[in-house]
DNA sequence: CTTAGGG
DNA sequence: CCCTAAG
């Protein structure tokens, strides 16, 4: 039986946060009315419109504030989704929550060797463990992810980097971690940990290709707890490379639906800590990476010459989900979850942070960087980083700017290391890494150096209500995970732009419907409308007690099955000439 | 990239 | 919504 100390360092995360965007109708002062319309079916018109105005108003002036707070959480270690919910609801939270089990890292990262005590304390990780996780354990794997508020969300943003980037063996106390490994080399916490697990269990995927799980825990009324586990992970990433689309869709709606193979089950360990916090808004529940490092025998051919890394948890980008009261639990668990994905799967790097300072030379060799065992590394960080980064300047945001990332990150078994994922190719905007965005775990403050990571969601310049979930930005760059969109029901509003601007275009110039009318909802596709507008001529032909979902208005329908009769008939004139000539 | 249409 | 042939 070997005693080893891991020790452990904070990640830094960033914050995506997504902002509705005013429609152009609205950033443009136009009003939507439809051109035969009656006067006082215009009047209606505007002041729907109007309302909408206000309402985005509103939602940027409530996402500004909220703003603060978010840079505050992410700053403080953190990195959670939030919905936003009609601007008014309480903070929803979610946890997401990678799991990867020491023996599976070991497994993965190719390392082996006996660790030695290092003499350094761990990061905040322990002093959270003993402070406020609910009972939980798992004998190969202890990551937790929960952190107290007083330490992280409302401490003080500089000593709590501070904390992060002074591990170091003057400071190792009784929250140190130590971990076993039995004779099985299987590796097992401490007593000291395990007694922090009593009635709460969790289970732990044990092999990295399951190795994540996500949970989302939802409180917006203080007694709703949703969990949602996912098994998706930068893991499955490579196995899934080679899936054709469709089956890589199956692929991973088998994932996402049976959690349970995949050694995941639900979890609620979250709770208790939580209903504690909730009140106080500052519970939060983050992806963290921590990673530990065991100093090696530096002596060439020795078993002793690795270093050992491991990867607790890890942050993603904050999020922000915005989804009408109308939604359904499930909505807004697969809208959390496609949010997380893209992140996840789409253009995170990792940074490596040595001593504060960053290390960008990929090819050194980690001897050479100075992560060795002779002790004084131990300032190591990891960063996740957005691999790609754009400015923007939204209107409705003002002076703030914006910044989109793609978000995505792999592990390299070969390497024994943490590596980045070539470039992604699709991804067009920002190619530049913008460095300056990746703050020095020394440097850290909260007004400056954190970026202002957000991403924004267009809200549908018809419909203020659709369901604008957040899966943030560069869908269309490399994704692994090939997820099927949600659904988002055309609402009335949405269907009446669409009729009316097939009235002015006719069908089959979908694309100039979109520019039209759809041109800041930039989740509906000219596919999507044209597809709509087949539903809707297929909706109007059927009677009413077939009919589902959001009723359309008969009048609406009327002028579909007008529109599409006079359409059809210019079509069948058309053909009649073709074929005559 | 768009359209059109089947799935 | 997805997928894809075809233009």
């Amino acid at each position: 039986m070997v005693s080893q100390t891991r020790l452990e360092y904070g990640f830094i995360g960033y914050q995506v946060p997504v902002f509705p965007r005013a429609s152009r109708s609205a950033r443009e002062g136009e009003t939507f009315v439809p051109p035969n319309c009656k006067k006082d079916q215009q009047n209606a018109c505007k002041n729907r419109v109007l309302k909408e105005q206000e309402d985005e108003i509103q939602s940027s002036k409530c996402n500004l504030s909220d703003k603060e707070t978010y840079n505050e959480k992410t700053l403080s270690g953190y990195h959670q989704i939030r919905t936003v919910n009609k601007f008014s609801h309480a903070p929803d939270q979610f946890n997401l929550k990678p799991y990867s089990s020491l023996k599976g890292f070991d497994k993965l990262a190719n390392v082996s060797g006996q660790f030695e005590d290092a003499g350094a304390e761990l990061s905040i990780i322990q002093t959270v463990k003993s402070e406020t996780l609910q009972p939980t354990g798992s004998l190969d794997a202890l990551e937790m992810d929960c952190k107290p508020p007083h330490y992280f969300c409302s401490g003080s943003k500089t000593s709590l980097f501070k904390d992060w980037t002074t591990l170091g063996p003057s400071r190792r106390s009784d929250t140190i971690e130590t971990v076993s490994r039995d004779d099985n080399g299987n590796y097992m916490a401490d007593q000291r940990i395990k007694n922090l697990s009593s009635s709460r269990r969790w289970r732990v995927s044990s092999n990295l290709n399951g190795g994540a799980s996500f949970r989302n825990v939802m409180f917006s009324d203080g007694k709703r707890r949703k969990i949602f586990h996912d098994g998706r992970t930068s893991y499955s990433r490579q196995r899934s490379k080679r899936i054709s689309p469709l089956k890589r869709r199956d692929f991973f709606n088998q994932c996402r639906f049976s959690g349970s193979d995949r050694g995941f089950q639900l979890d609620d360990r979250f709770n208790s800590a939580a209903d504690k916090r909730v009140d106080d808004d500052n519970y939060c529940a983050a992806i963290r990476v921590a990673s530990s490092v065991a100093s090696p025998h530096p002596h060439p051919g020795s078993r002793d010459r690795n270093v050992k890394l491991r990867i607790k948890s890890f942050k993603v980008p904050e999020l922000l989900v915005e989804i009408p009261t109308t939604a359904t639990v499930g909505s807004l668990k697969r809208s959390v979850m496609e949010a997380v994905t893209t992140v996840l799967g789409d253009g995170l790097h990792v940074g490596i942070l040595l001593q504060g300072k960053k290390v960008r030379d990929d090819s050194k060799t980690l001897i050479q960087t100075g992560i060795s065992r002779d002790g004084k590394h131990r300032n190591l960080g990891f960063m996740l980083e957005p691999r790609h980064a754009q400015i923007k300047l939204p209107r409705c945001l003002g002076e703030q700017g914006i910044t989109s990332h793609a978000t995505s990150f792999t592990l390299d078994p070969r390497t024994s290391s943490i590596s980045l994922d070539p470039p992604v190719a699709g991804c067009i905007n920002g190619a530049q890494r913008d460095h300056h965005l990746v703050p020095s775990l020394p440097n850290i403050s909260a007004s400056t150096t954190l970026p202002n990571s957000q991403s924004r969601v267009s809200v549908p310049a018809i419909s203020g209500e659709a369901l604008a979930v957040v899966p943030i930005h560069h869908r269309a760059g490399r994704r692994e995970f090939v997820q099927r969109r949600i659904r988002r029901p055309f609402s009335v509003s949405e269907v009446e732009a669409l009729v009316q601007a097939v009235e002015k275009l006719g069908t089959g110039r979908w694309r100039d419907v979109k520019l039209r009318a759809f041109d800041n909802a930039k989740h509906r596709t000219y596919v999507d409308l044209k597809d709509k507008w087949k539903t809707l001529v297929h909706t109007a032909r059927i009677s009413p007690q077939q009919r589902r979902g959001e009723p359309v208005p008969q009048e609406l329908l009327d002028r579909v099955l007008a529109v599409h009769a006079y359409r059809s008939q210019q079509q069948a004139k058309q053909q009649q000439l073709k074929s005559g000539v």
